[in-house]
RNA sequence: GGGCCUAUAGCUCAGUUGGUUAGAGUGCUCGCUUGACAUGCGAGAGGUCACAAGUUCGAGUCUUGUUAGGCCCACCA
């Protein structure tokens, strides 16, 4: 049942008829993956996994982008026949969504520790069932057609059990394993945060202080530079550079350590020390500095912590200890000020660490924490994609990918939050140091069990979602038909942190590769090139462009958008899609609505002049009977191609701007207005296949331009005659017919537009009025067709009277002479003539030139030269019949 | 510090292995209620392809350098 009346309306409105297009596809179960056809055991499947949006996720455009692309992939491969899974779910999104409630908690006076572990766990549960669904909810409205059937999410039953499995596993094949380890830890979160979640600011302001540390021997001091002085209490060593002659005879010798009681460090030498920068000489703080925890660890020094989980001294800060890392700081240095161990204080600004969740700045800390090995599970992972069973696009990602994986460190797994998957480990006697270990998913017999309160990192649960989507361990169905999967689409940022991943654990646990082919897609800066973001106004809501929402402060123009719909969103985010980030065009979203407007005006016109004709009920199939029919054939076979070469290519501007030129600049302006002299011709059969023609190339058109614009083509589709149509999106792709393409046709079709085209630009520049009908005789013969084509289109009458002419309209293949009359400003004609002959005779010079050039015959290839000859005879023949 | 990418019309971008007079959309100018569409139709103006060398018969395209912008990795206490 249509949406829209054809024979009132002459705008599309996509607001007025999306919403009921989308209650359609979701009552007729297209978007479900169909069963699969016990007959055919060769039946072709085409699967893609969604990248799941945070629970607490709203649409923003890079969704909007991904949605776009992977709904044009799955609807052309669903129209292809092939049985299609589009993955749907949600991401529990630990970190984020714990924040989330913690903070709604806060607005109500109550807060996670009062409720305890498990009421805050259900409290969490009840707010995802109340704001998760969102997210998919917008993803119906954008045209996904994912399969809502089957939605999933990282911490249901089934996922559940397949995270504790491949944690159980990994543990058992001592890939995963508990370590001290220097972590980042989040003040903010409580937490330790994965590299990755790290947010390097520059520019912090902090001041660099030289403090003296005397010999112990008394004889002499070395000054050490920091930034930090509070974390001295943590110093085990000073460290030089083994070749600085300065500190040749330190090295050995012990100095003692400013404010704590008496305590002595060694002097050590290490080749990481940078002999120009500062003193010389580093003072080393395994507990609190990265590349210090690795200094200490290469001279076996130990690895004290000045500063506790808090974020508060510990006692090994002695009078300090209870204070906070600021506070200290201060305390600190007054101390060192009053001994005189303090030589100076510059300021000094540098980049600083932040967490990128709770903004708190991070605290290097040693840290008992779960890890994950990664050496042996990178190997073949990097193997996948340098034997292309992965192929990365653009493939010079591939390059980032790989070199990442080279240098992989161990994955620090757990995380110190309630709202995830808890680890299955348990631990017998204090938790630190357990006189016993258990893993796995039933808890341990006996008394004294401690479960360990660590969640995993949700990287983990993510890593696993193209399998344990698929029912892996236990249903094997579904991963034995779309597993793996066709193509993942996502953006750059997570290549290491989800991409990667999953290559890991799907060769290891899924047994294969998680995905064919990766697309890597542009990443959507505002109109401005900034970043888009919410706090700096540079953020658009894509459901805003859709359905008309304010136009952020970003833009320059203010008001609201108006509803472009969601074909147009659809159509501009990809048709700006590169391999590079791009801007956000509102001028590319008008474009995809004026195709969407363009689309429905044609069919409009086609069904109304079938109505008139009686030919309403007539059936869409290939009719040509002249040139302009079968090269309509041809471009539609040609574009056809083209579309689903570009959507396989993921070439998705390539693809979408080709159906505008092709929409536009064959069947509109060309085929339709070719057309409209024989609909009125009165001839009953020429004007029946012509319907019938006109209709399959409208038919033909919606089904290319589907997987792009999927609403209006949906809606345009329902008004076609025919009974048994069903929907368009389980409509069949056409399919490839090479007789269909007609290069002589082609050829003609192409003289008669460059020829109507020279007439009506020599019109505009002569100033002869539109409606004048122009009196013309032709130079050489014309077949009849383009004879009355060119008569209708370029608005001219011939006559073949000798005569008099007044000017000559040259063009490969037609030349026209005008004659005389009272339009024609004969003297206005012969400038233009006369200067259109210098034009022809500086490219005749031009192309003499080239051709004298005895290198250029020489050397060029021979196909090369003859086009240059044939260019020159043209011209030549041009300047003879002007 | 290391690596990568980009620079083409006022704006946003195409431009396949080097080979017609470098294209599109949009904006701008002019004309048109042309029997689907003014979200339309027709036409026009507008480019030293960032700059400088080089390779070549021929460079927007290849090489090197310079400049500007962006991204990634590692970061000096």
């Amino acid at each position: 049942m249509p949406a829209s009346d054809l024979s009132t309306r002459t705008r599309y409105e996509p607001a007025e008829v999306e919403p009921e297009i989308v209650e359609r596809w979701l009552a007729s179960g297209a978007y479900e993956t169909p069963p699969a056809d016990p007959t055919n055991p060769d039946e072709e499947t085409y699967s893609i996994a969604i990248p799941p949006p945070n629970v607490t996720g709203v649409l923003h455009m890079g969704h909007a982008l991904n949605g776009s692309i992977q709904d044009s992939l799955i609807r052309l491969n669903r129209m292809r026949g092939k049985r299609t899974k589009w993955i749907l779910g949600t991401d529990h999104a630990g970190i984020a969504t714990q924040t989330q409630v913690e903070k709604k908690l806060a607005r109500e006076g109550r807060s996670r520790e009062e409720l305890g572990r498990e009421a805050f766990i259900t409290e969490t549960q009840a707010w995802r069932k109340e704001y998760g669904g969102k997210i998919i909810e917008q993803f119906k409205r954008i045209g996904a057609s994912c399969d809502y059937s089957d939605e999933r999410f990282t911490m249901d039953d089934g996922y559940v059990l397949a995270v504790q499995k491949v944690f159980i596993e990994l543990f058992e094949q001592g890939l995963i394993y508990r370590d001290h380890y220097m972590v980042n830890w989040d003040p903010g979160s409580g937490s330790a945060i994965s590299d990755l979640e790290v947010e390097e600011k520059e520019g912090v302001e902090d001041a660099l202080y030289s403090i003296a540390y005397p010999f112990a021997d008394g004889d002499g001091e070395i000054i050490v530079a920091t930034v930090r002085p509070e974390t001295m209490f943590g110093d085990v060593a000073v460290a030089v550079h083994p070749h600085d002659e300065r500190y040749a005879g330190a090295i050995g010798r012990h100095v003692e350590l400013p404010l704590s009681g008496g305590r002595t460090i060694p002097v050590i030498a290490d080749t990481y020390v940078k002999m120009d920068f500062g003193s010389g000489a580093l003072k080393i703080t395994p507990g609190h500095d990265p590349n210090d925890f690795d200094i200490g660890r290469r001279h076996k020094l130990p690895a004290p912590s000045a500063i506790g989980e808090d974020g508060r001294m510990t006692e090994l800060a002695g009078e300090f200890a209870g204070l906070t890392t600021d506070e200290a700081k201060t305390a600190v240095v007054d101390a060192l000020k009053a001994s005189g161990a303090l030589r100076s204080e510059e300021p000094y600004v540098h980049t600083v660490p932040f967490s990128q969740r709770s903004g708190s700045r991070i605290e290097p800390l040693i840290s008992l924490q779960w890890f994950m090995n990664m050496d042996e599970l990178a190997r073949p992972a990097i193997d996948a994609v340098t034997e292309g069973r992965v192929k990365i696009h653009p493939p010079v990602q591939s390059r980032r990918y790989i070199d990442w994986l080279k240098e992989i460190r161990p994955w620090c797994v757990s995380r110190q939050l309630w709202w995830g998957h808890q680890l299955p480990v348990y631990y017998r006697g204090d938790t630190e140091n357990p006189t016993e270990t258990y893993v796995g998913i039933e808890p341990p017999q006996g008394d004294g069990w401690t479960r360990d309160p660590d969640v995993m990192d949700t990287w983990f649960s993510s890593g696993l979602w193209p399998f344990a989507t698929l029912g892996w361990p236990e249903n094997h169905d579904d991963l034995a038909d779309f597993y793996p999967t066709s193509v993942l689409s996502t953006a750059r940022d997570i290549l290491h942190l989800w991409v990667a991943r999953m290559v890991m654990l799907g060769l290891r646990f899924g047994g294969d590769v998680p995905f064919r082919d990766v697309y890597i897609h542009s990443v959507i800066q505002a109109p401005d090139g900034r970043r888009m973001s919410k706090s700096l106004g540079t953020g658009i809501d894509p459901l805003d462009v859709i359905n008309g929402g304010p136009r952020p402060p970003v833009f320059k123009q203010g008001g609201d958008f108006p509803a472009y719909g969601a074909d147009a969103v659809r159509f501009g985010l990809l048709a700006i899609s590169t391999t590079q980030d791009v801007r956000f065009s509102e001028d590319k979203v008008q474009q995809g609505q004026q195709l969407a407007n363009k689309l429905f005006n044609a069919t409009r016109f086609v069904l109304l002049q079938l109505e008139e004709l009686g030919l309403g009920d007539i059936d869409a199939e290939p009719r040509p009977r002249t040139d302009a029919d079968r090269w309509i054939l041809s471009r539609l076979e040609r574009v056809a191609r083209q579309t689903a070469e570009s959507l396989d290519g993921f070439e998705f501007a390539k693809a979408s701007l080709g159906l505008y030129d092709f929409v536009y600049g064959d069947l509109c302006d060309w085929f339709v207005e070719l057309a409209k002299p024989r609909l009125r011709s009165g001839d009953e059969d020429t004007q029946r296949d012509l319907a019938a023609t006109l209709l399959y190339a409208i038919d033909k058109t919606l089904r290319i331009a589907h997987p792009v614009i999927p609403f209006v083509t949906e809606e345009l589709w329902s008004h076609l005659p025919g009974d048994d149509r069903g929907l368009l999106v389980s409509a069949s792709w056409p399919e490839t017919d090479a007789s269909a393409i007609d290069d002589a046709a082609e050829q003609r079709i192409k003289e008669l537009i460059n020829a109507v085209t020279v007439t009506r630009n020599w019109r505009e520049t002569m100033n002869v009025k539109p409606s004048a009908i122009l009196p013309a005789r032709l130079r050489e013969p014309l077949d009849d067709e383009r004879v009355a084509s060119l008569s209708a289109l370029a608005r001219l009458e011939f006559t073949d009277e000798p005569g008099e002419r007044a000017v000559t309209l040259t063009t490969a293949g037609i030349n026209i002479d005008l004659l005389p009359s009272e339009f024609i400003d004969l003297e206005a004609a012969d400038k233009k003539k006369a200067a259109e002959r210098e034009r022809i005779e500086t490219e005749i010079g031009r192309l003499n030139g080239k051709l004298s050039n005895a290198k250029f015959v020489e050397r060029a290839p021979a196909a090369v030269v003859q086009v240059e000859r044939d260019k020159l005879a043209a011209l030549e023949e041009q300047l003879a019949a002007l």
